[in-house]
DNA sequence: TATCCAAGGTAAGTT
DNA sequence: AACTTACCTTGGATA
């Protein structure tokens, strides 16, 4: 194993890994010690977190295992790559300025504590199908529990990788999940998404579609493109396109948010998905809207008022 | 111990 | 185009 670390300096607006990877953006990260995820709140946050790189995505055309941890001083990281430094500015946005983003950001009550709380949260930068699949299956459905289909996805059908004698998969390809059936989906727990899974993972497999195919699109016209998917509505499109193909200023309306929207910012309210996600964007400042709208998130969902 | 409820929504059918 | 309804599963709350 490689190892080494990247250092607090080079973080510009800091860093706080666990509430990166717990907030809900993610779901093909794990925490090491096999703590429950989404259990960490309370708990310190200086666990290692471990995810596999996709073949695709690595220099040797093999998965590669990337596990990292905040020390409270550095991120240290040990791969199976001398790539990793790479790789984890990638996934994890750490080249970010957080400072510039939040200075860019509207000053709202709500939106300022938000920042305080978890300053040092990043948005991550997921494998585009991992991601349009996490979040398909994200539909009336708790964190904990979508994280754990996507490691029963991985288990079942992505590549193995064997490191210090302990197994670990990476997501699967469109094309290693495009053959299970609905009934296997469903005996993973999946429930009704289990057919729209395969039959994205199909339309990704065949070529007829593919979310990278969204990239460098107009906004809006992104999220219409990402709607051709199976199981993909307005909402998950957002996430796939805010966590995934780098449009910051994407606003996934969730029922968190739409909360939010009714509590704090009644007049964004305007009674369709287009015209409400319009005017939220607007009031939370545009360009990066998205980095406000996962910190509104996170902190409800944590507790925050 | 049994029952109920809600969880980062979407698709399909009606009006 | 706006509005209803069904949909799998399960941990945690309530009786």
């Amino acid at each position: 194993m490689h190892e080494g670390h990247v250092p607090e300096t080079e973080l510009a607006g800091g860093f706080d890994l666990q509430a990166t990877v717990e907030s809900g953006q993610t779901y093909l990260w794990s925490r090491a010690d096999d703590a429950m995820y989404d259990d960490g709140l309370a708990w310190g946050g200086d666990a290692w977190y471990e995810t596999v790189l996709p073949a695709t995505e690595t220099e040797t055309n093999e998965p590669e295992l990337l596990r990292t941890r905040w020390d409270g001083e550095r991120l240290a990281w040990e791969s199976t790559t001398p790539q990793a430094p790479e790789h984890l500015t990638r996934l994890l946005r750490l080249d970010d300025d957080l400072d510039t983003i939040v200075a860019a950001t509207p000053d709202l009550p709500l939106l300022d504590r938000a920042f305080e709380r978890y300053r040092g949260m990043r948005l991550v930068r997921d494998p585009p199908f991992g991601s349009l699949v996490s979040f398909i299956c994200s539909a009336q459905m708790r964190v904990s529990r979508i994280h754990g289909m996507q490691m029963r996805l991985a288990r079942e059908y992505g590549d193995a990788l064997t490191v210090d004698g302990r197994t670990y998969h990476a997501f699967p390809t469109a094309e290693q999940l495009a053959p299970a059936t609905e009934a296997d989906l469903r005996d993973l727990s999946l429930g009704y998404r289990a057919p729209y899974v395969k039959r994205t993972a199909e339309m990704v497999a065949t070529g007829e579609a593919h979310p990278d195919e969204a990239r460098g699109l107009p906004y809006e016209e992104a999220r219409e493109y990402l709607t051709r998917f199976v199981g993909v509505g307005d909402k998950v499109a957002d996430c796939v396109l805010l966590f995934a193909l780098d449009y910051l200023e994407a606003v996934p309306l969730d029922t968190w948010i739409q909360t939010a929207i009714a509590e704090y910012y009644p007049d964004c309210e305007r009674g369709s998905y287009r015209e409400t996600s319009r005017a939220i964007r607007e009031r939370l400042g545009g360009a990066f809207a998205g980095y406000a709208q996962t910190y509104i998130f996170f902190y409800l969902r944590t507790g925050g008022e």
